[in-house]
DNA sequence: TATGGTACGAGACGTATCGTATCGAAACTA
DNA sequence: TAGTTTCGATACGATACGTCTCGTACCATA
């Protein structure tokens, strides 16, 4: 075997353009910033990524995990690790940093559609478990391993749920 | 006068039905608890509770205006003021009792549609604030201003900034 | 009792959006 | 060149919101 056999089985046919995968999620992006989750229609995300709504179908089976898809990475680049000193003042840190975007960016408005979306697609809500919380979760955990390297624990559990409300 | 100057200009013609809109609000409640936010729909309302969709537009100038009234009550009904005794553990109560509503019943559901909603209604945004937002800090007053008469005050800033994720 | 003002029920209606289906052309592989 | 898959264009079905019309029911007043 040339071929591992692990390996895809030889990709046939047409193949699907990146250009038009990431001027999609540009597009998403774009109308996400100006008018949210529920305003965004897919019909304009074709319209200005110059691609057909088929297209977009074709990747994605619903809205929900278009927008998630084009909304977490932006949304997660924008919650560093704050390295404050002590436990209280690190998650203290990240609940200003997170609220401060939630409040000062129209991200917030985009959060608010996306979390309701979740309620309603269970398929939605595995990808948004297992795409999202975890990784905010993974974030909040390297704060609190840090903090147990000192001796603070009985705090955490509360801290946790609090932030439980995303 | 026999009538004070402030008084209604006596109404005139058909009144509105106490019935009707009570039973309006009953069946938005059910089925907002059966549902959400999102998947309850106008023409159901009207009709499980034997009324004309005519008669709820007439009243209510939109669903969010709809939904807010009814579920503002019902939610806020389950928010007690806790008195545990100090301010840290009051504002810790009333989170813990607030998340236990939002996560462990269907309330969650219709809160996180009535946020995105809010997002986009300007009118309902304004009544959401009034009718709302004022009604839970009123609540949350209440603790501080307990939490003054001990002593304690840097810390309220904090915990107001936290609340506003709602 | 007659009249005028308002709410009511029933339902058609226009607009908007999601997501699907169809079909011929294009792009790529073997 | 033949086979396979994606592409764009666009019609379509399914819902839902919110508006509008029209004839009827209810209430105060003269």
């Amino acid at each position: 075997m040339t071929e591992p056999t692990t390996s895809v089985p030889a990709p046939r046919g047409r193949p699907r353009s990146e250009r038009s995968h990431q001027a999609i999620i540009a597009a998403t992006n774009e109308l996400l910033n100006e008018r949210g989750f529920v305003d965004l229609t897919i019909d304009e995300v074709a319209l200005r990524a110059k691609v057909s709504k088929t297209t977009i179908y074709r990747r994605w089976p619903t809205k929900g995990t278009l927008v998630f898809e084009a909304f977490s990475d932006q949304f997660l680049a924008l919650q560093p690790i704050p390295f404050a000193g002590s436990l209280h003042e690190d998650l203290l840190a990240a609940l200003r940093g997170f609220i401060k975007v939630v409040k000062g960016t129209v991200m917030g408005r985009t959060l608010a559609g996306l979390v309701a979306e979740v309620q309603r697609d269970p398929e939605l809500a595995e990808v948004w478990r297992d795409g999202f919380v975890v990784r905010v979760r993974t974030h909040h955990r390297v704060m609190i391993d840090r903090a147990i390297e000192r001796g603070e624990l009985s705090n955490d559990v509360d801290a946790e749920v609090v932030l439980d409300l995303l």
